[in-house]
DNA sequence: GCTTTACCTCAAGTGCTCTTGAGGTTTTAT
DNA sequence: ATAAAACCTCAAGAGCACTTGAGGTAAAGC
């Protein structure tokens, strides 16, 4: 197994466009794991690029470090994601990307409106109005904004 | 005029939705404006609810308060947004959320395709892709994220 | 008048995602 | 063999958007 692990820090951060400084602050978060050569660099197996690809992929849709740590450690037995692992994962992000699309369009569209209107004085704008989180915010809302009022 | 200043930071972080602390850290970034009474406690004119839902809306679309500060300057006379300016600025804005949209829709779609394929050691793929930045990124992108590689 | 509530300032703290720097070791290239 | 490049750890700093706390003043309610 130490065989396969020949990626140094330097390569891994050169294939997926981070910086090293980025591999090390995941390790210590536990996004990813690395083996030691005989002079105590790291030397990673090729499988981390698809985790650091991932976590990538989930960061755009607004997924936060810790949000995707427990996505991870849900897995079977907290191994990198397979094919089918990210399959799961990335339908279950998938609908938090979608409720996101679904609010800036909602936000857009009222500005379309409001451009027509000058309604911010008015209670009923969705975009002048500050109570307005995210319809209904009951699961996926997670993945969502909700500072504000709280 | 001072007459016409009578909403106190309370009355206008209830009204508005923000904590007080929220309106006095507004006020250190210059965002927001307020006179003092008598015993130094400030007191509003009614414009600052309009100008603080259009720094809500705009945060709402992801432009940052520094951004909102530059967009408030660039105002003839550096005034509260009067409804003509707020069309102007809710405009300007738009563009960057629909590119925001339009990213999120690319990234969606990309991750329906990912579904079937789990096609994340692909270099082609826009998701595992870690040069995807937003396609041409030369005007608006200043909304958007611009982190990782640079 | 007295108490409670609201307000004031200024400094420091929070949470997230990293980055930078210092001081030192290992690997690689020539 | 030696110099340059890459790597190591650990602590601190950065940027954003606020929040909290301490110590004290002002306004409002009864």
């Amino acid at each position: 197994m130490l065989e396969e692990a020949n990626l140094s820090v330097g390569k891994v951060a050169k294939r997926c466009g981070v910086k090293v400084s980025t591999l090390h602050f995941y390790e210590s978060l536990g996004l990813i794991k690395s083996l030691r050569n005989q002079g105590n660099q790291r030397r990673y197996m090729r499988e981390v690029l698809r985790r650091i690809s991932v976590i990538k992929a989930a960061q755009k849709m607004g997924v936060s470090l810790e949000e995707i740590k427990a996505a991870f450690a849900n897995l079977p037995d907290n191994r990198t994601p397979t094919k089918d692992d990210w399959q799961q994962l990335s339908r279950y992000w998938q609908k938090g990307l979608n409720q996101k699309i679904a609010y800036l369009e909602k936000l857009r569209d009222s500005l379309d409106g409001c451009i027509g209107c000058g309604c911010l004085s008015m209670k009923n704008c969705p975009i002048y109005n500050p109570e307005d989180k995210l319809g209904d915010n009951d699961s996926g809302a997670v993945l969502l904004e909700r500072s504000a009022t709280e």
